[in-house]
DNA sequence: TAATTTAATGACCAACGAGTCATTAAATTA
DNA sequence: TAATTTAATGACTCGTTGGTCATTAAATTA
């Protein structure tokens, strides 16, 4: 009955990290609700029933895409912390520079995007997220500046939310890639932005001079 | 053949904005794709007929939605920075505060979220939003900047790039109030949020003073 | 080389949701 | 008050898509 123009070639152990690129690039372009299986399945080429050969539904292949993007870059930049003796800036710039460099710059970038969209309609996969990446980051950021403020580095200010401020360009840079950037006239330069931003917080952080010296 | 245990009433004149707002509601919550007409009509309080009588199909529905989100907002925050005279920070305030109580602060603030989730699958609608909102606010930043930095207020960076990290955390706090908020253990104060953000911009923003004065 | 295993296929099915429309009933008009 | 207009309804249709599975054919085994 199946009987296929193209030679078939059997590729068990490719098949499911193949399909897994595929769904990640339509999931995080079109969202979940709006992207076909057929569609999967053709990216990665293979037939639809193929697709149900290493995932049990389209659900199933959502959160593998997720759980998937959990790579080790949060860990990496756990034990650069750990280790960091220098200045407390230094080290937001070493951790922003590492995740630059192993998220930013991958199809992994799409996943904020991607959770944005659909956290509403898969609560606890956008938990699951929440707890595995920005969770850590935000504890990461935060005893950044935590350090930077007891060592007289930076002002004091609200750890939590100046968290939440650092963080929120960087986010933003990557969700609009994905989103709005195709209407943009202009391609702002990545590296630029970030570059602005870490200057602006740098002074933003600071702590004041005393006025004078007694 | 219809035959409603609950009696009728007609009320035309009510009816668009009506559906206009429960579509609104269950946009922002679950993406174009994974809403139901049924589910809008449920919500506005009419039959899923009633609805096609005011609105040709879920497309035409959907793009009513984000034309009625682009509201006078922008204009009054333009016609705000053409008469103003102070100092450049002082109108970036001003600016935030009247989009916070006319924007941030009302069921429009979910259109972020939404053209991020969709811009990808609905791009005329996303261009159409950009040119309208996001490129007129920018706009707005820009020329507060500019005047700053021209003034010696603010210090010299590149402006285009600047402008999005400025806007950056301020529509991250939308988008993420309509996301990602749900898994989120501790709920952070928005006008803290923002309260930090212009600290930090305040003073990354200050043109550093001469060393020596000669 | 034939038999067996199993990865891959595409035709098919059923459920769902967008869209339709004959009918009803509310409201207005004569 | 009866006739007319028209807003509102819900049963229905149909196309699409997630999921199924009998069949095929690639690869391995005996």
């Amino acid at each position: 009955m199946p009987n296929s123009a193209t030679p078939r070639k059997r590729r068990k152990e490719a098949r499911p990290s193949e399909l897994l690129e595929a769904a990640l690039s339509l999931f995080v372009e079109k969202g979940f609700a709006a992207t076909r299986l057929e569609d999967v399945s053709a990216r990665a080429g293979v037939s639809k029933g193929t697709l149900y050969l290493y995932f049990e539904n389209k659900e199933a292949l959502f959160k593998a895409v997720i759980q998937e993007g959990i790579i080790p870059v949060i860990a990496e930049n756990e034990a650069i912390a750990a280790k960091h003796s220098g200045c407390s800036f230094d080290l937001l710039e070493l951790l922003l520079a590492n995740w630059w460099t192993k998220i930013g710059q991958t199809a992994y970038a799409g996943i904020p995007k991607l959770m944005v969209a659909e956290s509403r309609n898969f609560p606890e996969l956008a938990s699951f997220y929440y707890e595995n990446v920005i969770s850590r980051g935000r504890a990461l950021v935060g005893s950044a500046l935590r350090r930077g403020m007891e060592s007289g580095e930076f002002r004091g200010l609200d750890v939590e939310t100046t968290v939440d401020v650092v963080i929120a360009p960087i986010l933003m840079l990557l969700i609009w890639r994905y989103s709005m950037s195709c209407c943009q006239g202009s391609e702002s330069d990545p590296q630029m932005y970030l570059r602005i931003h870490m200057d602006l917080l740098r002074q933003g952080l600071r702590k004041p001079e005393k006025e004078s010296q007694v």
